[in-house]
DNA sequence: GTCTATAGTGAGATAGAC
DNA sequence: GTCTATCTCACTATAGAC
């Protein structure tokens, strides 16, 4: 591991910065290049072109948030704490890398972004996205079914913890008006953790008597 | 009012739909012509250029947004049942114009839109969004205030509330591929208002025992 | 692996006839 | 109000020297 970021690396976080903050549409590889300190055709030897670069850094930050979640979405934790703790892992790393849930909002949300054809790597970064949220899927249901969770729709609550964790971290300037403060400084992050687990705990987790029905169920 | 749409009308119209679905940079005004059926120059007849016409579109849809909503920041409900119905309201409100949610998850969620000088209609877009969200902060204040609501963080509460309602009807093709239907059915409209529904009474409502305190402290 | 130069396309916007 | 024609500029991408 060289400590001076390879060209490569380099055009890598560059992409991923802008990527995330105006869009596929909206970054020239021109400016890509300037912050990389790189010729414009510098880009080209490198990268096949926009779409592949934009498809790497697709690929480097599902799989950061995948190496974040996977440890939770084994199992051998109980479900609901197994989300718990899952979804703190996640906003840790968002914490850690403030361009990834920007950049996962917007693939999560956007469409059409290619006018002809689409790189083939964005292939990957679609496979890795499915099974990650196939796995959050099967913790869902395996709660419900343990009696932990409320009987919820596994889909609509995916969708809901998506919303409640991604969205806030990729709400820029208009979420740190509404907070009074920066998205990503310590305290806010350590107060988001302990309102989404509050809210998830209080919101999702089944009534006293469904646990114990459950656990009692002799069927 | 004429049965036919005007000009403007059909334009906005087009607009609506594909800022919502690509971006402002993501949209060209030669598409944004075709699809109405006019030559290119006739739209800067009505308009002074894509940042105006943009910035018409985002006012036409946060005021659909504050006009389904403000029913519900009135001081005449109790906060809990306020929410409740206003956020059933904001989503009746998403089914019934399906480009809402996006336009309003890309206007908190983008920045850095126009490279040079916005379009001074912005403003009027940017006062109608911070009223809405001041509204609906003094709302979940008085919620607590009143015991309804547990102790949550306000700007928070916020951002959860706003990631569970626009986050998922802005979701697209990914959306209905975790919910594996329309996203816009009736069914799936009728299930996520009682899932939203359901998460925020559990999620948010202050224990019984803290209600109780509340309306027999004596101070 | 990086550069200069440039091809080729499509963008936003304007002028002026009808 | 709508059109045709045109301007200028930025874009992705390539060619070829070093």
């Amino acid at each position: 591991m060289p400590s001076v970021l390879s060209s490569r690396d380099k055009i890598l976080d560059v992409g991923e910065s802008l990527f995330a903050r105006r869009g596929y549409a909206g970054v020239g590889m021109r400016e890509v290049a300037q912050l990389s300190g790189l010729g414009k055709s510098s880009l080209f030897h490198h990268f096949r072109g926009k779409g592949q670069l934009y498809a790497e850094v697709r690929i480097r930050t599902l799989k950061r948030i995948r190496d974040a979640l996977a440890p939770f979405l084994t199992l051998e934790t109980a479900p609901l704490e197994a989300l718990e703790e899952g979804m703190c892992a996640l906003i840790d790393s968002f914490a850690e890398h403030p361009t990834s849930a920007r950049l996962l909002l917007r693939g999560l949300v956007e469409e059409e972004i290619f006018s002809g054809e689409s790189p083939p790597e964005l292939e990957e970064a679609e496979q890795i996205l499915a099974e990650l949220l196939d796995d959050l899927s099967e913790l869902i249901e395996r709660g419900v079914k343990a009696g932990e969770l409320r009987a919820v729709a596994v889909p609509d609550t995916m969708q809901s913890l998506i919303g409640l964790v991604a969205y806030h971290f990729a709400s820029g300037a208009m979420g740190e008006r509404i907070l009074g403060e920066a998205l990503f400084s310590s305290s806010a992050v350590r107060r988001r953790k302990r309102e989404v687990v509050n809210f998830i705990r209080e919101g999702l987790r089944a009534p006293r008597s469904d646990r114990d029905e459950e656990r009692e169920d002799p069927t």
